[in-house]
This record gives C-alpha cells, sequence and structure tokens, in this order.
DNA sequence: TTTGGGACCGAACGAACGTTCGGACAATGC
DNA sequence: GCATTGTCCGAACGTTCGTTCGGTCCCAAA
C-alpha cells in the first residue's frame, strides 16, 4: 500500500465513522480502532482530528462541484440542465452516503479558517443552481426569488440523508427524477388559484 | 424567580448555546457561563447534559405538533389544510429558531431510550403531513408517493436552519407562502410533459 | 556493512470533560 | 430559639480527550 492509499483508506473510515456517530462524538482512538493504525500512527498523515474532517470535505465538495458543472454542461435547454443537476446531486449523494453526510450535517465543526475554504465551495455551488433556476421562466403566482427557489431544493436534496435508504425500494435515480418533477410542476394537476392572496 | 421559571431560563440558554455551537461542543461549564448559574447548580434542576437537550427537544416538539394539528383542524379543504400546516411549520420555525435548530441538527445526539421518546413524535408529525399529502389529489406525472412528497416538503422548510435569517427581507409568512405555492404548482408556469421517460 | 530516512507506534502529557459530594445559606414551620 | 427544607455552590473526582515525544523497524542507497 501506497502512502497515497494508505491516506485515502484513513479518510474513507474516517469518513464512515463522523457519518456514523457525528464528528465530537467520534474520538481518534475510535479511529485507531477502526483503521486498525495506531493512535499515534494516524498523525503521520493528517495534522490532526480537524484537518481529517476538513479533507474529507473539501475533496467530496470539489468532486460534487466539478461532477455538477460537468452534469450541466450536457444539457440542452434550461429544464434539461436542471434536471440533470437534479439527477446528479442525488445519485452523487446517494453513491456517497457517508461524506455528503459529513458535508451536510457538520458544515459548522471547522476551525474557521478551514471553514472559509468550505463555505468558498459552498458559495459556487449554490450560485450554479441559482443560475440554472434564472433559466427557467417561473411561474408568475410563485413570486419566488432563485435564491430561496435554490435553497428550497437544496433543502429538499441535502435532507435525504436523514431518512432516505439508497439500497431501499426507491433507486437513486427514481428519486431524483421525482425530486425533479416535484419541484419543476408541484402537487397539484393543474394550476390552480392561489388562495391565501399571494 | 419561581422554580419552574428558572428551569424555563435555563433550557432557553441552553437551546441558544447548543444552536450556536451544536450539543456535544457546549460544554456544562459553558453553560454555566451564559446562564450565571453554578456548574453544579444547574444539577438541582436536570439530572445530567442529556436530560437538558432532551427536555429542549420535547417540549418544542411536543408544541411543534400539537400547534400543527391545531392549524390543520381550521383548514377547509385539503389544499387549505396544506398551506395551513406549511404557514405554522415555518413561522414556528422562525419564531424559535434555536429550538427548532438543536431540534432539526441533533436529532441523534441523545441517549436510545430518551432518542425513542422523540423519534416517536416524529413519526407522528411525518405522518401527520402524509395524511394531508393524500388528500391532495397527485399529478399523474409526478408519481410521488406521499411519503416522498412528506420527506420532501420537511426538507425544503427545515433545511431553512442552515441559511435563513427570520430578520432579514423575507418575512416568514412570506417564505410559507412561496414553498407552499412551490410545492404546489412547481416553477413552470405550464405543466409540461416529462422528457426524460418519467 | 553501514547509513539515512520514511513509516509507524507505545506511552505519556496536560487539559477539559460530565458529574458528585458535602456543606452553606436563607426562609419557613413549630 | 430550633429544626427542617429548598436552593445553590466550591472543590474535587475519575475519565476521556487530542496531541506529542522518543524511539523502533525496515528498506534503499552508498
Amino acid at each position: 500500500m501506497t502512502y497515497d492509499e494508505r491516506l485515502e483508506y484513513l479518510l474513507s473510515r474516517a469518513a464512515q465513522a463522523f457519518a456514523a456517530k457525528g464528528f465530537h462524538s467520534t474520538s481518534m482512538r475510535e479511529l485507531s480502532r477502526v483503521t486498525g493504525m495506531s493512535l499515534a500512527g494516524m498523525y503521520y498523515y493528517v495534522s490532526g482530528k480537524d484537518e481529517l474532517l476538513f479533507r474529507i470535505q473539501e475533496r467530496c465538495f470539489a468532486r460534487v462541484l466539478d461532477e455538477a458543472q460537468d452534469a450541466v454542461r450536457a444539457g440542452t435547454d434550461a429544464v434539461d440542465r436542471l434536471r440533470r443537476f437534479v439527477h446528479h446531486h442525488v445519485t452523487f449523494f446517494a453513491e456517497h452516503m457517508d461524506e455528503m453526510k459529513v458535508l451536510s450535517h457538520e458544515a459548522w465543526s471547522l476551525s474557521s479558517e478551514r471553514q472559509a475554504v468550505i463555505d468558498a465551495l459552498k458559495r459556487r455551488h449554490v450560485a450554479l443552481l441559482e443560475r440554472l433556476l434564472e433559466e427557467v421562466r417561473f411561474a408568475p403566482h410563485t413570486a419566488l426569488d432563485s435564491r430561496v427557489a435554490a435553497y428550497a431544493l437544496f433543502g429538499t436534496m441535502n435532507w435525504i440523508y436523514t431518512w432516505y435508504d439508497p439500497s431501499g425500494p426507491i433507486a437513486p435515480e427514481a428519486l431524483a427524477e421525482r425530486f425533479s418533477n416535484l419541484f419543476l410542476h408541484g402537487v397539484l394537476p393543474t394550476p390552480t388559484s392561489v388562495p391565501h392572496g399571494g
């Protein structure tokens, strides 16, 4: 095993543990147990627990952002691009549940300098979806700005780490399709008037 | 100050601290600092840190559930009941941001016996929204079961603790209205065919 | 055969943690 | 005046934490 492979292994096991028990509740001794490495030995690969979380989040986020941009580029029109974005996000989430859970749930566990790096990635990610939404012609009655719509959609997608089982009856692709349809058309069969004066 | 008032005060300050720094990162000594009570003195009101979190979550959740049921009861039809549910959930969230953030973010920080009590409340909450959604006639193209739709909507609403500022430019009532419209009608002006074979 | 450095670890460090213990202090009932 | 009770706390307990130090082992280069 090379140095790089060993580091990958450590990051992967740490992500599993963080996803299962939370960052602060997972001790370095527990990571030593699940990796088979010694407590001190892990410090040969990372400078500390904080860098461990940072590297997990940075690598995962950078990949999500990169692949999302690729997926969007392949789209033919605004709606298609939006569908591709949702499809990628949900399927990537399902394939990398541990890392994405750590990304979603431990978003404020880093030291401030490292937090700033992650936050910058997050802003780019939100901006990407926002631009996609601006291309879509909104229904007049929604009165949604694209920022709110982006966070609403991210909420639907990122919340799955609290309930969704990718190996259950609903395949990730099917879930993505349902989210896309819901977001684009809503649950009502036909657009109706808006009762509450909106 | 009576015993009950003092307990309320402790729970309220603890919820603030947990919301700001997370449950595991907030020490009892820090709670002692922000409450002005002594470290040992707090143990006169709660048996320990775990019970502190439990009482915060249980009280908040029970109230959300109770008020949600009241709000729904006042509705005239299925769509109206759904709108009232969303309106209540979002405005309650905005009014009790600290407790709701603790409820959303520290949903797996309790000991297992207490976790079971909270989980039972959560199941009743999800079931309530699920029943509301089953009353709404779904658009055929969505192929959404009510369970997935409920989690999608909860995702949109609960995710606001990561970005929404109730004192900012968007009032809670306006946000609730936008979420309702988005969920009922989607972002497209007219229902369109479904490109990806869904 | 010797040397140098990369990989690794046992054992310990100081600090912080949640919790407990014994008692202080004031108000109340007799 | 005395005993009792409810409220509160200083000081400590034992444990666990993240991290570090001083080294060992092994393999490649000289």
